[in-house]
DNA sequence: CTGTAAGCGAGACGGTACGTCGAGTCTTCCG
DNA sequence: CGGAAGACTCGACGTACCGTCTCGCTTACAG
């Protein structure tokens, strides 16, 4: 479990641990992680890199895993995009697609969002935590969307809205790790709406 | 790359590699894979289990990451699926997902599939051989059975097609990876080729 | 250095030491020694065992050794044992050998004495108080009882009484070491004496 | 237990050890050694500076301490030094022990003779080889001594030999232990034996 | 039918990372 | 200021795995 100093405000006792030791390990991560591969970040380097004991790591998260899903989350998809409903279900959905490819073509995004998945496949409680925080979070976003555009009529409802939004991240994960380098640009947006669409407004 | 001794017909001289050490280390992989995480099994443990030298394994595969291929390909996948073209493109596509649903209830199709695109993200050269070969493999058939479809006049020629492959397999590897054990069963297939309706003519 | 609270009389700002965390430290110590080995005994454990800070241990020793060191001369062995001169040196040393020998039969006191010598062996700051305060205190006491035998006329004048205690603690200390087993019992005593016995007399 | 790979002959499956290997490892503790204290010198260190793995060392020893014993025993005290009985057996040991002292000066004995002692007081196993090796082989050549003396009538016969090797073994130990620096020379040895002045006969 | 090149099991090897532990110091809050 | 709690740096521990190498031995084709 990532056992964040900031998220525990119950504990009281004892040295409070340190915001700026937090920010020293998240940031050596992020320097390392722009110059080597995931897998070559070891936990020995970050600590040397950020001039803190392994241990001191170790107490705040339980692996490189969740250091990681802390750091993409904070620092790389550092805040959640969205868009206002603007009445056109699907355009407003392409303008968050669009957001979201902003944010996936920083630099260190594709490599740390394969580093997730890959991670996701080994172990059992940060695949737990992946797809039901970061993963669902944008899902959500989609999915009201879509539910706002069945109910303005514009979107037909009885269709499954979830195998909608499936598609449409479906998509997006595999261009993103087929390291193809297909772009995930505006044109992407536009295309992966407009196969939707004729499935969804009639 | 992969130079497993079944292929390289040239080389006569000295002792010839044996089938049968071939056999019985993707037989130990298999069991072990049974038994433990894919990032469990070691080489060691591999060679310990086929009563094998390890130099013999990497005699035959360089790395952990290709022989697992092997053995997916070989063994849980281990005969590409196909349908033949009856004139209704759909249908065919429908039928072929289902195909590749039974292979992918394979006890060890998920745990191996979850591996195979970990492994992708950490190691360019296998990235390569997976998504050329195996992915590339499937993408391709689904993709002929659409090209019929347009030849045929039941589907429409205007659109992409490759995007359409895309968004079948990007639903698939969705539910794979997201470890949901949303099913991969009859009822989904049909609901991945409904998503392809707007692609029909008229 | 040893600050032990009852020494330092003098400082009188803020809160006193407390003699009841004294006694919790050095009981738990004991305690601890009593289940373990003497490297097994942390400072984290002894803090645990005795419910206080790791800080407060700090303020009154200056490193496990030096605790060491307070605990073995202040409960094991405890009070400086002493004879008074009879007029027969050599019976009085052998007496006075068997006081100790009372106390080295303590549970504790081998493993303590042999935790005492290895510390020596890698501090110098140790070795300096190990020797020059609870192993000189004893050597002096053979030796004053020696010279006193001089004085009498009972021991020969012309011989190193230095090299006389040497030998003594010498024979008991290889003994202690050597974890043999050997015991340290009356007998003993009397044949240690009994080998220097020519040697002192004529 | 110290499975050097020189004295198991037996072993032949597999490649040897490198008796190379051995010699680097040996030779980079010994340098070691040189500039730092014992307890300084880590496994880690020894690996580093014999550019060896870890595991290597591990393989051949079970613990610095084992390793130690080897090279001190190898090493420092590097052969056993002997003398042949000349009829005057106080005479003879008075000569060993000028030897020992010989071994003892060399810049690395008292160091490394610290350490073992150290040693043997946490790890049984290792104390159990110090003592029925390294300490007793040298018991035994005095007792042989004087055991020899007994034979031809010079020693007495009724006294404790075992207590007199424990006299000279312990006031030898006792003066290495101390770190005051007294030296072990030739007038020491001479001392040493006069203290035995009384075993002779008549 | 014999030499020799390669295969083979076993396990040593240099590296690197792991996650834990201990020492001694520092920092909070509470009395 | 004392004290309990516990964070902090540093660095050692012993294990695991990777991919390579090196033994002695076996196998089967080539001359």
């Amino acid at each position: 479990m990532v056992e964040s100093s900031n998220t525990s405000a119950t504990r009281t006792r004892g040295r409070p641990r340190s915001d700026a030791t937090n920010e020293a390990i998240v940031h050596a991560t992020l320097e390392l992680l722009e110059s080597e591969n995931y897998q070559d970040v070891s936990i020995d380097k970050i600590a040397a890199q950020a001039k803190v004991g392994k241990q001191t790591i170790y107490r705040r998260w339980n692996s490189k895993a969740s250091l990681l899903l802390e750091v993409m989350t904070e620092r790389i998809f550092n805040r959640m995009v969205g868009v206002v409903p603007s009445g056109d279900a699907l355009s407003d959905i392409e303008d968050l697609l669009k957001r979201y490819f902003v944010q996936l073509r920083h630099p260190l995004a594709d490599k740390g969002f394969r580093a997730m998945v890959a991670e996701a496949q080994f172990d059992a409680d940060f695949r737990e935590k992946f797809y039901s925080g970061f993963v669902n979070d944008r899902r959500y976003q989609v999915r009201e969307l879509l539910q706002a555009g069945v109910e303005v009529g514009q979107v037909r409802s009885d269709l499954s809205l979830d195998l909608a939004v499936d598609i449409l991240f479906g998509g997006i994960w595999f261009r993103l790790l087929s390291g193809a380098g297909a772009p995930l640009d505006d044109a992407f947006a536009k295309e992966l709406v407009g196969i939707l669409k004729p499935y969804l407004v009639k």
